[in-house]
Formats: structure tokens, C-alpha cells, sequence
DNA sequence: CTGAAAGCGCTTACAG
DNA sequence: CTGAAAGCGCTTACAG
């Protein structure tokens, strides 16, 4: 079964292939007549075009990247990962670009991999998530000048897209909540420090709760999983002063939270608040369901495509912030027990 | 940066690019020493191939697609998939074969996608997951030819590779082990019935329950969401012979029975055990935690990577079935109350 | 064992 | 507006 060229579609519509190829690619340099006679060609032929042979003559790999840097058990039980790719995915796929996709398990590894997929022309740009305060991957993006975009905030010196939420609003938004609701000793688990979000999210907590005069909340940090969310909830729950609500950075430790307050005989939400900083189904898999910060994670892949693909096609890269997640309220928070 | 190619290796070695190609892909045609100088020249000039100009001349995409037919937000919750991808990753990468990955909403979307990435050329041969009693994909990957692995049971007269687990024998062992606790009126909660490994397992559980002399137990039919799941418990339970145990067709449907059970003032597991099909950190996040058949996804995901690569090689496609996977007791199982 | 050359299917200056 | 041609970086028969 030969596959169909260019050449042959040059020979049935009596053009040279040079023609084809302006016309298959809406560039000048073709009547419209001619055009329309090509493409009609092209499509009774079912032609569809070599993307080998386009990446070898200089054009696009039309291929991204994504490099995600966990270990592989983690990255199942987060369901933000497959919601964000399904996102990512629905745009690349619309402007024929696919999506490369690795899992590796650190940043070195990430590095090699980029390396690598960058050497063999296989992509044209990078999606990189997850990311740190000091991240090595960065500079290398910036010595291989490939196009990226960061799913986070901007950086200053740093020629990359940008995709992030107001994520710090949202954890100002949960905390004036919880305080309306009446409490004044709230918790916050965060998730592993050195990543970025996880400190503008600590950063934003601190200043709103000094905002309403509650200095200095107990922060405890964790690597996102649910050991240690459950262990940081021990230790808060164990104190004199326990907290009367808990923020947590993501649904799984939140839901782990809820069992540790079942085992210490808390009644949620009567005596312990629990606040979830990412929503999913998980959220509605338990009881009570699970009060969450929620926010369009599709819609996040897509934009974050789109601004990938705009440096890709020649743009200058964009930043961009996208909305406030919504403070969705379900059965795991409410005023606090009156203890006097 | 100009890019480092075998011409220039074969001007520092002194040799033609013929030669370089040669001792670079390991096939006869060039004496060993030249072989070394060639290898190592390419080693310093950090000499990698463009797939494009390979792939184009004949040889491998050197990548494989993965086209995943499903909701984004179901794909969320179900560990299954991205641990399924690390494994098939991990097993690729070591091959510097690339993953492409799409995910799109039904069937007839998949056989698009799997044809124009065919067409352009991009992938070398699919995985395919989820597979329907009748599916209408394995037509399309007959007419293609084009290599692909099937992740289910093999089928007859279909030259694809298959990779499956024993997950028949492991519904049977958990039948045995509810009915050696005591228990006689086991039910069972199925996934989407149009897919083949449902009703395997239907089948190997009813078989289980007669050989036990249970015939006729109930088996609800969901389509493997934690609504369905929970509307098919409450159903069981509020029969007048309500099951002393269910087993359930994944983690998600199980934890939400617990909730169930606990809405309807049913202990778990003195009223009621729960079994989970598939094991995850799910099954440990909430309490009691599940007891559930695990096995290792990631293994599987390696497994087909090789299969496949194997098949892309030009060798024969492969059946392997893996082992049955184990019966983890955790704390949703146990002997049911005696009511006598 | 080695060298010279054609070819894979496109894109893109360069002449007309 | 159009045609002829070179070139992208490999692989692979085909001669020597």
C-alpha cells in the first residue's frame, strides 16, 4: 500500500509539487483556483502529510513534551495529573500536535529526557509542571532555547510561557470563610516545600490570617502523600491548642485527615473543619464530602497548550493567570463547637 | 547551534556516511576497529540521530501510541491508568521509543486518531485498552495493519499481541475466601458490561458461587462510577436476603459503598464485607480500609510495552497471560454475624 | 570490508 | 503566479 505523496498530487492537478506544498499550507505563491483544484486533489486522495518528512526540512516536529517528575504511585492517586493531560490533549490534538509524554523519577531525569527528545528533533517545545523554587530544569530550558511554558508563575529573566491560577486568592478566600464561619485557630498542611505553589499558598495563608489578626497559624509541611498528611494532622489534633479547621494542599490528605480525626473520636465538622485545596471525585467519595477549593483543571491544560503553541508558531511567550479557584462548600466545614 | 550529524562523523573518522550508519546501528559492514573509532567519535561529538530523517528513510517512527477512549474526569479518578503508563513509559524509554498519548471521548474518535497518527506516520504501533466485546477498533487495526497489543484476553483470528492477568482466578479465590469466612449470599457489583473483562469476571464468579453450591447469586451492572456504585449497594441492601458481602469491580465503587453502608446503618465488615476489585492507594485512604485483589499495573504496563516493541521489531505477536492477582486482606472483610 | 549514490516526502529560496 | 532544484539527515542496495 503506497502512501500518497505530494508528487502525486502535483501530477493529477498539473502543478509542480513546489505548488502542492504552498497551497497544503495556505503560504502565497498559488492562485486561488489553483489552491482549491489541490486541495480537492489532496482529499480525494486522502492525503495526509509525512511528518517525518516535514520535520526534516526544517519545519515543525509537531510534537510536545511533557516530562512529569514523580514516582509512579503517587502520580495515580492524584487525579490532577490525567485531568490536566485530557486538557492539554483536547487543544494539541485540534492543531494536529501530539503530545510526548514521560514519566520519570527526578528532575535530573527530566533533564536527560528533554535533552534527548530535543536532540532527536522529536519535539518543539515543553510543558513543565511541578515546578520548584530553584529548579535546575529551568536554566537548561534556557540553554537549549527551547519553547516552554511553566505551569506556574513567571519568572523574572526567564524567556518561558506561563500558566497559573490565583491560587494564593483562593487560600485567602477559604481562610476568611473559616474565620466568618467563627473559628480563630486554623491549621494549614501544606504540601512539599520546595515546590513554588506550596510557598505562595503558605505566604497567602500567613498574610490572611494576620489580616484578621490571627498571627503566626501553625503550618506544617509534608510531601503530599497520605502518611504524611496524616501525621501532620496527628501532631496538630494533639496539641493544647488544637485547631478548630484545617487547610490542606490537596484532596488526598485532606481525605486521609478525615480518618485520623475518626481515629482520634473528632467529630467532623462539629469540632475539626477540613478544608480541601484541590477538588476531585475523591472529594465526593467520602463522609462527610469534602469542603474544597475547585477550579477547572481541563481548561488549564488547554490554555496552557495554547500558550506553548503560540511560542512554538513564533510568538513571544505569554503569562497567563487564570481565575480564583471556587471555594465549593460541602459537609466538612462549619461553625465550631462554642466551648464555653 | 548547527546540529552534529553522521556526515560530520564520517569526515572526522575518515570514513563515508554509509559506514557511520553502519557502525552506529550495529549491522555488518564496517571492521571493528573502524566500528570503535566511529562509535566513539559520535560519543564526543554527542551525536544523536533525528528520528525524522531516520523515520523518513525508512526505519521506525520509534514511537508507539496509546489512544485512551474515556471521560477525562472518570480517567481522573482511576489510578489504574497513569501507574499502567509509568510501567508502559519506563519499558519505551529504555528503547528511546516515545509515547504518544491521546485521550478522546468514544470509539470512533480513537479510530481516528489511531489513523491519522498511522497516516502521518508518527507512531510505529498502538496499546490498546478497555476492549468491548464487540470492538470496533480491532477491524481497523486489522485493516491498517498495523502492530498493536491488545491489554485483555487475545482473540481469535486477530494477528495482535495480547497481555492479560488471571483476574478470573482471582475473582474464584476471592469467592473462596468469602464463603470460607461464612459466607453465603455474596453479590457482586460489575463495571460496564460491554467490556470483555466484565464479563469474564461475571462468569468466573458465578462459576465460583456454584461450585460452592450458590447458584444464582446477584450481580448488579454499573458502569464503574461511584454513583452507579452506590445505587446498585443501596439496591443489594435493601433486599429482603441482603448479601453479607459484595465484591465490587474497582476501588472506586467500593469506597463508595462504604459510605453507603454507612448511611444505611450497616457496619462494615460485621454486617457487611466489601472487596474491592482493583487495589490502589484508594483502598488505604479510607476506613475501614479495603480489603481488594492487587496486583502490580506497573509490571503490566512493562510487559505490554515489550510485547509491542517485539511486534514492531517484525517478530511474531505474543499472548502472555500474567499471574492472578493476590487477595489482599485489609479491614472491610470478615466473618458475618452470626443472626441465629 | 568500504565508497558513492539514490531515495524517503516534504519545504523553500531562487529564477522565470 | 509558477517551475525546477536543492536540501533536510538518515538508510540501504549496489558496485568495487
Amino acid at each position: 500500500m503506497k502512501r500518497t505523496t505530494i508528487a502525486e498530487i502535483a501530477a493529477r492537478a498539473g502543478v509542480s509539487t513546489g505548488a502542492v506544498s504552498y497551497a497544503l499550507n495556505g503560504r502565497p505563491g498559488v492562485s486561488e483556483p489553483t489552491r482549491k483544484r489541490i486541495l480537492q486533489v489532496a482529499d480525494e486522495l486522502g492525503w495526509r502529510p509525512s511528518v517525518a518528512a516535514r520535520s526534516l526540512s526544517g519545519a515543525r516536529a509537531s510534537s510536545v513534551g511533557l516530562v512529569i517528575a514523580r514516582s509512579a504511585d503517587t502520580l495515580g492517586v492524584e487525579p490532577f495529573f490525567m485531568r490536566f493531560i485530557a486538557g492539554l490533549e483536547r487543544e494539541l490534538s485540534e492543531q494536529r500536535v501530539a503530545l510526548l509524554l514521560q514519566v520519570v523519577e527526578d528532575h535530573a531525569a527530566a533533564i536527560d529526557a528533554m535533552r534527548l527528545a530535543w536532540a532527536e528533533r522529536r519535539i518543539d517545545g515543553v510543558v513543565v509542571t511541578d515546578l520548584w523554587n530553584e529548579d535546575s530544569r529551568i536554566p537548561v530550558l534556557q540553554e537549549l532555547r527551547i519553547p516552554a511554558v511553566l505551569v506556574g508563575r513567571p519568572r523574572p529573566g526567564v524567556r518561558a510561557g506561563a500558566v497559573w491560577n490565583d491560587d494564593a486568592g483562593a487560600v485567602s478566600d477559604a481562610v476568611d470563610y473559616l474565620v466568618a464561619l467563627g473559628h480563630r485557630n486554623i491549621a494549614r498542611v501544606a504540601g512539599l516545600p520546595t515546590l513554588e505553589h506550596t510557598q505562595a499558598r503558605v505566604a497567602a495563608f500567613r498574610k490572611a490570617m494576620a489580616r484578621h489578626g490571627l498571627a503566626d497559624p501553625a503550618v506544617a509541611e509534608t510531601d503530599y502523600t497520605a502518611e504524611q498528611g496524616a501525621q501532620a494532622t496527628r501532631l496538630l489534633l494533639s496539641r493544647r491548642d488544637r485547631p478548630t479547621a484545617i487547610l490542606y494542599d490537596n484532596d488526598v490528605m485532606a481525605v486521609a485527615a478525615l480518618n485520623v480525626a475518626q481515629e482520634m473520636g473528632i467529630t467532623v465538622p462539629a469540632e475539626l473543619s477540613i478544608l480541601a485545596g484541590d477538588d476531585s471525585q475523591l472529594c465526593l467519595l467520602v463522609r462527610p464530602a469534602l469542603t474544597a477549593l475547585s477550579w477547572d483543571i481541563q481548561a488549564y491544560g488547554r490554555d496552557t497548550a495554547r500558550v506553548l503553541l503560540e511560542m512554538v508558531g513564533g510568538q513571544p511567550p505569554r503569562s497567563l493567570e487564570l481565575g480564583t479557584p471556587a471555594l465549593t462548600v460541602r459537609a466538612s466545614t462549619g461553625p465550631p463547637l462554642r466551648t464555653g
